[in-house]
DNA sequence: AATATTGTTTAGACAAATCTAAATAATTTA
DNA sequence: TAAATTATTTAGATTTGTCTAAACAATATT
């Protein structure tokens, strides 16, 4: 089946959105890819055609099986082209989103494996994100929880799931990346801050909002 | 000036096809970009809004000093991407071109002065033309010419000048690649083909059709 | 010079992807 | 449950890039 850029992004936007078997809305869809609900409603009669998405008027979207292979794939090329950037063109991670956005829509499986190779076949993208294989398939994340539910004291980063240029900047700034280890030295009740200690710095504490989105499992 | 795919896609073909100050044809063009003469027009009315050529109705069509830039940007795109396919992934030279001709569609001149740093600034591509910099200067290709037309004995490959697949393969299948050094053992005056000695090989004969293809200059 | 051929443009149409505004369905509130 | 609100769809338009068929211009042939 040959998509259109647009039928991509809408078909990777359902994945992002679709957990487990909700239904994704109209109103949602658009939202995520910046547009108007009608066009959504539009583009889904179309996706239902290719037998890319369940779809039924007022009843929201799911992928068929093949839909979701195709996002897969879609998402394994960006999260690769995004290895890429960071790993062999030293861009920073809040810098490459937006270009594996546009990268991601070359398909060529040879290109993409080739590519999976160079870069040593990577499980995780620059944000902790796993790759599908070739298959589809993705290793299975190791358990971790958001920072500001975790439990053990001494903490290794993991993944960031709001992925936004904003919070990256910010996890820059503070010294804060992939693999840093953190100590939980406080926690504030009054607005549920955490004060975190890394190794070779002074102690810092930061906001619930900023907690919440990274995430973390026991070194 | 942000341009469509498509608008790209015309500037750089009218690049390629304006030898000099020659205005380049609608039918011409029309072919080039596998599409048809009534399509041209239309695309060159926007171009000439969009001041990046200039054309009168019935006079042909040639870049203006901005078209030229940017025709520039997009050949040097698509030229490091191919250097980067074949030295980093391994593509074979008639691989590369369909895949540069999406990837050279992703603007970012961030993007593209790293990848070119990190192919250690190219000057020519895989099937050697040259590599505009990122000012739009290409280092002035050193005197070849087409190996029918070569009066030294002892030569090197320096370029293709038809890239087709079918070219390209035969040149694999033959041994015979960019920096090849070459013997001219005879010429056929029968029909003007060529026989060549390469080292460690039987020497081979070629078609003048072959030989008007391969750029070459005294070793 | 008249005619034929070739090259180019125009007119009118279509598909893809989007939009706004209006209509309709589903859900929540009173 | 009736009214109000929210979510979604439809109708109709627009832009981009393309096409075919017909008209027109430039060039070549007799
Ligand atoms: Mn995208
Ligand atoms: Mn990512
Ligand atoms: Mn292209
Ligand atoms: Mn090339």
């Amino acid at each position: 089946m040959n998509l259109s850029i647009a039928e991509e992004n809408y078909v990777k936007a359902i994945y992002k959105l679709q957990e487990g078997d909700t239904a994704v809305t109209t109103n949602a869809l658009a939202y995520e890819l910046d547009t108007k609900p009608a066009s959504v409603t539009d583009m889904a009669k179309k996706l239902k055609d290719k037998q890319l998405i369940d779809y039924e008027k007022y009843k929201g979207i799911t992928l068929t099986a093949e839909g979701r292979k195709t996002a897969l794939q879609i998402v394994r090329r960006h999260r690769l082209w995004e290895c890429f950037l960071v790993d062999k063109l030293a861009f920073s991670w809040e810098e490459v989103h937006e270009l594996a956005e546009e990268l991601e829509h070359v398909r060529s499986e040879k290109l993409t494996n080739r590519l999976s190779e160079y870069l040593g076949n990577p499980t995780v993208d620059p944000h902790g994100d796993p790759i599908p294989d070739a298959h589809g398939r993705m290793a299975k994340p190791r358990p971790q929880t958001s920072l500001d539910q975790a439990n053990a004291k001494r903490l290794v980063v993991t993944a960031v799931t709001d992925q936004s240029v904003a919070l990256l900047a910010f996890l820059n700034a503070k010294g804060i990346r992939l693999g840093t280890q953190l100590e939980i030295v406080a926690h504030y009740e009054y607005d549920n801050s955490i004060e975190i200690k890394m190794k070779h710095a002074p102690s810092l504490t930061i906001s619930e909002q900023v907690a919440k989105n990274i995430m973390v499992r026991p070194v």
